[in-house]
DNA sequence: TGAGTAAGCTTACCAGGTAAATGTAACACG
DNA sequence: CGTGTTACATTTACCTGGTAAGCTTACTCA
């Protein structure tokens, strides 16, 4: 039911974001203009709007699906909630999956992000984002019955910790395999350490 | 040795920041441009940015004093690091603190705060910044061992967790006295459970 | 056929923030 | 005393992200 016609929406998005992307990886996220994208995408810059909020989600456009997953997870498991948490981590981890951060090919994404202020700015609020969202989904949660704000703040603060390591140690080039492996030991760890603080 | 002279630097930079507050305590944060503030304050656009360097930091300019005393209170500890981060937000609270957050008068500040995305940005990004100094602080410590990162991550993140919930009923029109034992009681607990957590 | 709607366009504007060149009061010092 | 330096401030002009409003095109469906 969506995007009938050829001129269609979502090619049009899809044509921008990855104009954009190729710019932004390519010449730095602060040094390209929306104008720039726009006319590259053979597009108004008000048209750029009309798909995307803000600048920034032009390159992170993943993010949301990371919500869905962590939700997903939590209600659709059996034991813990830090323990759910946990599981999923890791399966995206040995998926490779691009939230990770341990992914094949996102060395340059990473990069991109990690030299952009705008970008990192809007990773942590991302992170307010899955906070809140865990915290809603732990309080509607009858399973659960401890601090579900407190509760979310620590995992979220936890993973991120983690996560900001590995992503850190990557740039600095070491070995993708020996990362994953102690990203792994990092992850369970922390995991653990908040596990203990979190009465269910 | 700073400011000689009556047209003085540290006058003229306080008046903006009065003027400012006063206007964005009775209009919004964000219903207030620089252009008005520099009008009020008798002064051109770009002074006011030669004395802050974001709109933000005109009503949230004493963040940095926070900062300080982190600092201090970790550096001059006898016990423990979370011991003495609990101990310090006790005093703050005691001695109705601004940073607190429970203070006297601060409350019109907070409402203004709470409906401004770009204030509450804001305070977020402080928090990294109050994370990052804790972990720097701790890293250099010989006294402690533990993972200076993740344990400045989950005390920051065991604090602002409290402060806003406080902060929120506050806004709900809770009774001062009552939030500030409840507060208390919630900020004591939170420190429990993170320094269970937190091997030093 | 005609109404509705999604997608796009142009134009115009706002606000935060930066750059550069200039003016001016006060002080320091030969 | 005059000269230069420094800190403070000014004006002007500009850039960039983002929004508003109103018009056009093209497709869908009743």
């Amino acid at each position: 039911m969506p995007n009938r016609g050829d001129r269609g929406g979502a090619r049009t998005r899809a044509r921008i974001a990855e104009v954009a992307t190729a710019l932004f990886l390519e010449r730095g996220f602060d040094e390209v203009t929306i104008a720039e994208v726009a006319a590259a995408a053979g597009v108004s810059k008000v048209t750029v709007f009309s798909h995307f909020e803000r600048k920034e989600d032009l390159l992170l456009d993943r993010l949301p699906e990371a919500i869905e997953l962590v939700r997903s997870a939590v209600r659709t498991r059996t034991g813990g909630v830090v323990d759910a948490l946990r599981q999923l981590a890791l399966t995206l981890l040995d998926e490779g999956h691009v939230l990770s951060g341990v992914g094949g090919d996102v060395e340059p994404l990473m990069r991109t992000v990690a030299e952009s202020p705008a970008l990192i700015a809007r990773l942590r609020a991302f992170g307010y984002e899955m906070e809140a969202e865990l915290a809603a989904e732990l309080a509607a949660d009858t399973r659960f019955s401890g601090d579900a704000v407190l509760a979310a703040a620590l995992v979220v603060a936890a993973y991120r910790t983690v996560a900001v390591a590995t992503v850190r140690r990557r740039l600095e080039g070491e070995d993708l395999a020996e990362l994953a492996e102690s990203h792994r030991e990092r992850l369970t760890q922390a995991f653990d350490v908040v596990e203990r603080m979190v009465s269910e």
